[in-house]
DNA sequence: TCTGGGGTCCTAGGACCC
DNA sequence: TCTGGGGTCCTAGGACCC
């Protein structure tokens, strides 16, 4: 029988934080998302404090302040080093793995399925917590559908204990006509609503749909999630990563931008990011849009959203190339007197370097190539945007804010803990 | 009054995920 | 004053073809 466990870290952001500052430990902790706006992850205590998924900072900065909440700014370098430790921790016990996403990995039991899966997963979980102090919880069941629904009743149930396996038909049904199908992993805000002017409410009664009616109500989508619920795999563990499709750069500022250099300022900044990130992952890219807009949760003021695509050709991960495309957009979409609080380069049609369609007048490249290899590794070894074009300017004060962020505890020489004898 | 029957490709937008 | 960033997949509809 198929057994399929998706092991989830427990508040991964806020673990990875106690993981090195002790202080933080049995308090309420929140981490912010970027610009320090919203909270994205929180500990148990502040989740016992009413503290929602995306809540606004500023909103509930009186309820954090009485309580004692300590709001820690984003460290995406620490969570995704600390992502490469659990892997490596979870990769003992199962050969066959899906990186999901940052805190959550598919694993495929199937080979050891005449074992104790519990015990197996447990020492599985003990390794992560051993090698990264970090604590998880597992679901199991014959599909990615059900060990999602066994992953969030093992978090939710403490008679679990941490570990939720539901090939037992039995459990399954149990659990499922407990189950809000609103929390059912691809059943979002517009699928509920459907669902419930249907009187389906739980996982267990969208189990039981037709598939015809699934189809109407949802797309293909639904009723593959109907077929998963009946234990109907309809997804496999992919253990390779599937060719990226899309590449994006987005940031919102930390100060309303009303001037077009200042814009071009951002703008250069994300290019460069884009071009780094291309090239990091070996790919050229066909399209890039730039786009900018106003603070849309300001009903009151004047809005504007604007976006421009521009062809690549020939194909490129050049920076500079980027950077001049990124400006050319912004040039003809930039209309003076809004305040403008975010922008972003997205990359689009993304072909592996090697692969992609070569033009007659590539007679540069070679130097080009070489200019991109020296900006990359200047980067990587002094910090990024040491080696930055003027384009960036140097009134930056559109830069995002993260007034209290961890430091590169293991990703940076200069910044690992010291420990004092 | 009558006005074919297929295809393909592309894009925008919706819905969903963490 | 202060509201994240980065992805995927699917469908409908238009443009175009024979």
């Amino acid at each position: 029988m198929t057994a399929i466990a998706l092991i989830d870290c427990n508040n991964y952001y806020v673990s990875c934080e106690r993981a090195f500052d002790s202080s933080l430990v049995g308090v309420p902790v929140i981490v912010a998302s970027n610009n320090d706006g919203c909270a994205i992850a929180r500990s148990q205590e502040a989740k016992a404090l009413g503290v929602k998924m995306g809540d606004p900072i500023h909103l509930i900065r009186d309820r954090l302040d009485k309580h004692g909440v300590r709001v820690l700014s984003s460290n995406y370098t620490l969570y995704g080093d600390m992502q490469r430790r659990v892997v490596a921790a979870v990769e003992e016990f199962a050969s066959e793995i899906e990186i999901y996403s940052i805190d959550e990995s598919f694993v495929d039991l199937t080979p050891f399925a005449d074992r104790d899966l519990v015990a197996h997963v447990n020492g599985m979980r003990d390794q992560v917590r051993r090698w990264t102090t970090i604590p998880t919880c597992v679901g199991i069941g014959p599909t990615k559908t059900l060990a999602k629904v066994a992953n969030a009743a093992a978090k939710k149930n403490p008679l679990f204990d941490g570990v939720a396996d539901l090939r037992d038909a039995v459990i399954r049904g149990f659990v499922l006509d407990r189950f809000p199908v609103c929390d059912v992993w691809g059943v979002g805000r517009a699928t509920a609503a459907k669902l419930m002017t249907l009187g389906v409410t739980t996982a267990g009664q969208l189990r039981d749909m037709q598939m015809k009616q699934a189809r109407g109500v949802g797309t293909v989508v639904l009723e593959r999630l109907v077929a998963e619920l009946q234990g109907v795999a309809a997804s496999a563990v992919e253990v390779v990563e599937p060719q990226r499709r899309g590449m994006a750069v987005t940031r919102s500022f930390g100060l309303p931008i009303r001037d077009l250099e200042q814009l071009m300022g951002a703008v250069a900044q994300y290019a460069m990011r884009a071009g780094e990130k291309l090239r990091s992952h070996g790919l050229v890219a066909g399209q890039l849009t730039v786009f900018f807009h106003t603070n849309p949760h300001k009903r009151d003021r004047p809005q504007h959203h604007a976006s421009r695509r521009v062809t690549l050709h020939p194909m490129s991960a050049d920076s500079l190339e980027l950077l001049a495309a990124a400006r050319r957009g912004v040039e003809a979409a930039w209309r003076d007197g809004f305040a403008y609080t975010k922008a972003g380069i997205m990359l689009d049609d993304l072909v592996a370097v090697e692969l992609r369609p070569r033009t007659l007048f590539e007679c540069d490249a070679e130097r080009r190539v070489r200019l991109m290899t020296a900006l990359d590794e200047v980067n990587g070894r002094f910090g990024r945007f040491t080696a930055v074009p003027a384009a960036q300017g140097f009134n930056r004060g559109w830069q995002a804010r993260a007034d209290s962020r961890s430091p590169a505890w293991t990703t940076r020489i200069d910044e690992v803990p010291v420990v004092r004898a």
